[in-house]
DNA sequence: TCAGTCCCGGACCGATCGGTCCATAATCTT
DNA sequence: AAGATTATGGACCGATCGGTCCGGGACTGA
């Protein structure tokens, strides 16, 4: 047909991808049914991603991306206060496991179903956890945290439980007690830090 | 060959999958490795279970049946104080991720891996988690907590990301934190119990 | 207008998937 | 001892897996 290579191509593949590996899981979902759901030939996807590990591997990058970019919209508006920052990023995940299409973190679902640690898509799911960890002690450093790291940690441990017990027992169980258990853990770091009446 | 029904046989099939499933996780194992690894033939793995579904929810449900004899062991020496317990099972679980063959929960793995909710694995995951925040609840009425199902799911969600992020960033990563995570809640929610220095 | 270039859909590959079925052989009954 | 019974291993099934490759056709440059 066209001898340009269809710019959009690659972006409508990887927008196939995100929704039926998002909702199935990789490997519930085969590359036919990806080439099918997208309606571009099988050479046409081969020739922008090696394989489906590299497709995997592409498709996280991409929802780190748009992750970082929801996570910097919502807390934007809580510039210069690192405590508002975090309440409001729980919030906001503690938001998203309500919405019809959630089926858990893909960056957590990912590394538990491939378990070699060096699978492309693994290893991506992992820099995205290291880089959430990251965030959250640079956030506690800067609010004063007297040890930021444990309370990066100690949040982590609940925006992972927020994500794996939302996805089993749904948004009424476990999940809903994560936004109050990041505000008892960030005063319990940092006393001295006013959380006042949570938003507005 | 015999004709009695070989009685360890479905024991066997059990702790091949056990191992399998839960190294490498239900999707990537196919029921010939299965097979192959325990040494039987096809037919007879098919008479025990009447299919991969049925033979993923009987290895959970003796997951389950395991956990729970492991949690009673733990908890059993503080018999009678509730908070030693459930801190005693934190321990216990946080202790069990740096655990060589650790590759996360099998209840949370297999949920993200099965999204139907039909499915049988599934359900029985479901069940095990349901029963874990029954059992936090109903040690927190006995510890007076104020709000024992808010504790309890305080505690799950801390215990879903103990395991989630253990699988993903090792006992070193936010996992460290989770028997402090879960000293703090606890003493948030039950403020008049003394909860002494942590174990002996 | 006509090669030439190169993108493209889909036929095709061997391997493996979950599952069925049959020939064999070991035990039990008489 | 001999026939009946039944557990058993593995051949076999169609479908699908991830991945390769080729023939056809649309665009470009001359």
């Amino acid at each position: 047909m066209a001898r340009t290579p269809a710019p959009g191509t690659r972006r409508r593949i990887l927008e196939t991808s995100a929704r039926l590996f998002g909702e199935q899981g990789v490997r519930a979902v085969g590359m036919q049914q990806v080439i099918d759901a997208t309606g571009v030939g099988k050479s046409l996807l081969y020739r922008e991603f090696a394989g489906k590990d590299e497709l995997v591997a592409a498709w996280l990058r991409e929802s780190d991306a748009q992750w970082w970019e929801q996570a910097e919209r919502v807390t934007a508006p809580h510039s210069g206060d690192p405590v508002r920052q975090i309440l409001a990023l729980m919030e906001f995940l503690h938001d998203s496991v309500q919405e019809p299409d959630f089926h858990g973190c893909v960056f957590y679902n990912t590394s538990s179903e491939f378990r070699d640690p060096g699978h492309p898509g693994r290893r991506e799911a992992k820099l995205h956890l290291q880089a959430l960890r990251d965030w959250l002690r640079d956030k506690g450093a800067l609010a004063g945290a007297g040890d930021p790291d444990g309370m990066a940690d100690a949040l982590m441990l609940v925006i992972g439980g927020l994500l794996a017990n939302g996805e089993v027992l749904g948004v009424r169980g476990p999940a809903r007690m994560a936004p109050a258990t990041a505000e008892l853990i960030v005063r319990q770091y940092c006393p001295d830090t006013a959380v006042a009446p949570p938003v507005a």
